[in-house]
DNA sequence: GTATTTGCAAAGACTTTGCATTTGA
DNA sequence: TCAAATGCAAAGTCTTTGCAAATAC
């Protein structure tokens, strides 16, 4: 489905790294939320990653996995969507950057990367004297395998 | 600063009209909301435009501008973002589609409009054999000014 | 008159925070 | 050892909902 790039030790060593450069402390619970995303590959919420840790070991909490979704993410292992209004949806930061198209009915999200549009942003943005950044495009659609169901 | 191109007592004909299409009724604060966001041409959050409408009227509520914000949106009288994690701002729909870039330091909103970016999603989308529905765009970077400022 | 809108208060959903306890360097 | 991370519960936001009173057609 997805290529992995990196594997999981080496995200790790990088986490480590990370933790020693903020001054901080590893632990097994931040381990395992990028394990988990990274297996699963998808976008998860924290409610979804709650459920699996709950799994994993007893007394996994929804107040650590929000603070550590945010060190994920200010650090870049993880980056965050908004789907819905449900609220937001993590992924682990894969090499390339990438949008979303977002199909409005079955909830399926698909991945893309536009090289053109990175650079057209950019230029659009250099137009107005800004300086990007980051930036979050979502494209709500109907996909593929929902049109067809829908032109039975 | 922003042009009008459609006179609000035209709006307000949409409106009526709109509200006769679903079988409902017409009331002051519908039309207040729309007139507020006319008249701002700006993005208002619920709470902004509570405060405009106390100013006018004792006892407006926050209930019924988001109520009323859903309907104006869901007829397409008004179009929402989410700046940031504080909630949502709406404004006005103009007759152009545009996107955003929004300044990270002063929170400063500046629209643009791009043909070609609207073609490309066109094209990444029917690449993916989705039909688009909408879009949102959202450019986070540093606007001229704050840029300035920080070089000092 | 009667169905829709409103205002108010209460409830919901998602997220953050305070604090005692546990854990890692 | 001792600061950082966790779990739990409580509190915070933004938003929605239930319901009686007001309002429009």
């Amino acid at each position: 489905m997805k290529q992995k790039k990196e594997n999981l030790d080496a995200i790790y060593d990088r986490l480590r790294l990370s933790i020693r450069k903020n001054g901080l402390k590893n632990s097994k619970q931040r381990e395992f939320i990028l394990k988990v995303l990274y297996e699963n590959g998808g976008h998860l919420s924290p409610e979804d990653i709650l459920m699996l840790a709950k799994d994993s070991y007893r007394g996994a909490s929804i107040s650590s996995i929000y603070r550590i979704l945010g060190f994920l993410e200010k650090e870049g292992f993880v980056h965050s969507i908004e789907i819905d209004k449900s609220g937001k949806k993590y992924e682990i930061a894969g090499g390339t950057h990438h949008d979303h198209i977002i199909c409005v009915d079955c909830g399926k999200i698909i991945e893309f990367y536009s090289k053109e549009m990175e650079e057209l942003q950019e230029k659009i943005a250099k137009g107005h004297g800004a300086k990007i950044i980051s930036h979050d495009m979502r494209i709500f659609a109907v996909c593929k395998e929902c049109a067809k169901a829908q032109n039975l």
